[in-house]
DNA sequence: TCAGGGTTCATGGTATGCCATATGGCCCGC
DNA sequence: GCGGGCCATATGGCATACCATGAACCCTGA
């Protein structure tokens, strides 16, 4: 299966000359393929065929590569073309530490900054976790998860810091998906949850950056020593 | 003067096809433009123009262009092209903040994971420093202050780190740049850079975290007093 | 003289065509 | 029979041409 077979029955085209620019609408797309693990790791994207399969030209096209490139969400060499990033477990491992040390420190100003109107939001979110989890819900529980960690750096206001949570968040998305998704520690992930948001309300600083810092990388681990089972790369010439 | 005026009289052409490809080195040289300050913040920053002064067409441009959006460098309006970014003083400060957590964290990495040599290296550059600050010569004295601060990150090994403290600090360049040729707090600097390295050497992370965070901010916060003289943005039609 | 509207020009956006290169298959020679 | 080199083809890279839109300027009428 290529890559255009997973796109082909996307929508034919993308001629709404809507606000955003169509690069970052054409990158927002195949973003959004390679979340949905349609476009995996180490598959190669080719020029034209996605174009003609979104119906848009080359060259818009090639402008969301580079945008995607530097998002790190692809590779592009030199003549070789794009391929899906596939983060090494090293670089897992590095992105995860950062997205801890980023989450760490947003904790650590929301426990300023944050409203109680926030606070209450990111309660109710636990609550409706650990609802999607008495149901087994997994995936439920991995976006309301998702929402407490992007909401507390939300609540920091720092529009900066929120962007760059995002980006690194999208580079692990998938990852984190997985990982979340086989893991058996959920009872230790909400213990950990409900102290941060203890920690959050009591304004304990070090406290949520130390259990930040660390929660992020605890499932990774977790997956390292179960034999990180992953759809392997490089998925077709 | 224009944005081209500016750049008129760099090389002619870049036709040597060596490796990096060619988007890439167009958006270094463009990049270097902005650092240097030929390319002013707010200026608006022509394609075709450019892309003759350069020697290359517009689509490598475009997607130079492309890049440096998603680095920050350029703010891409949708019908009105590329200006060059003009980071507003929440936004700068935001920045260093951001700056501050990441170099606070690879601190405490760096703890363990420094060389004895590299630590030697850090020490030797700080003295550097001192000695450019007795000769009263700032651009030196910055350098050598940007060399420790990246050197710490890079001692950490953590290439995403070290990748994403690149790129923010590119972002900042032009003002810390600014702040520090203007700032008269060179004792105290040179102050929390010794505590820095001596914390380093100790191995004391959480003293090492808490004066990287302060010290990106003291500079802004010492300019933003000071009135944060700056050229103005906006520079022609 | 000033204001409004229309026209024109410049600029960014997109599509397409040509070129160089990398890859895969095939043929020839050993 | 197997391996290496050559050729064909497809792919990415760049340049250019065309199109649509935004802005500035001028002309005209009040």
């Amino acid at each position: 299966m290529t890559a255009t077979d997973d796109i082909q029955d996307a929508e034919p085209d993308i001629d709404d000359p809507g606000d955003p620019p169509m690069p970052e609408r054409v990158a927002a797309l195949i973003r959004e393929q390679i979340l949905e693990d349609r476009l995996k790791p180490g598959m190669p994207v080719r020029e034209r065929i996605l174009a003609k399969a979104l119906g848009v030209s080359r060259t818009p096209l090639r402008e969301a590569l580079k945008i995607l490139s530097v998002e790190g969400l692809v590779d592009l060499t030199p003549r070789r073309g794009a391929v899906v990033a596939a983060p090494s477990p090293k670089e897992q491992r590095e992105l995860l530490q950062l997205l801890g040390a980023i989450e760490g420190f947003a904790g650590t100003l929301a426990c300023d900054a944050i409203t109680e109107d926030a606070m209450k939001e990111l309660r109710a979110t636990h609550y409706e976790m650990l609802a999607a989890i008495m149901r087994g819900d997994r995936l439920t529980y991995f976006r309301h998860n998702q929402a407490i960690h992007r909401g507390i750096v939300e609540a920091t206001g720092n529009g900066v810091l929120i962007a760059y949570h995002r980006q690194i968040n999208l580079r692990l998305y998938r990852v984190r998906y997985v990982v979340n998704l086989r893991t058996e520690r959920w009872e230790s992930a909400i213990a950990e949850h409900e102290a941060i948001l203890d920690a959050l309300q009591a304004g304990d600083k070090p406290r949520i950056r130390t259990i930040l810092e660390m929660h992020v990388l605890a499932a990774f681990d977790q997956m390292e020593r179960d034999g990180k089972g992953d759809a392997p790369p490089t998925a077709r010439p």
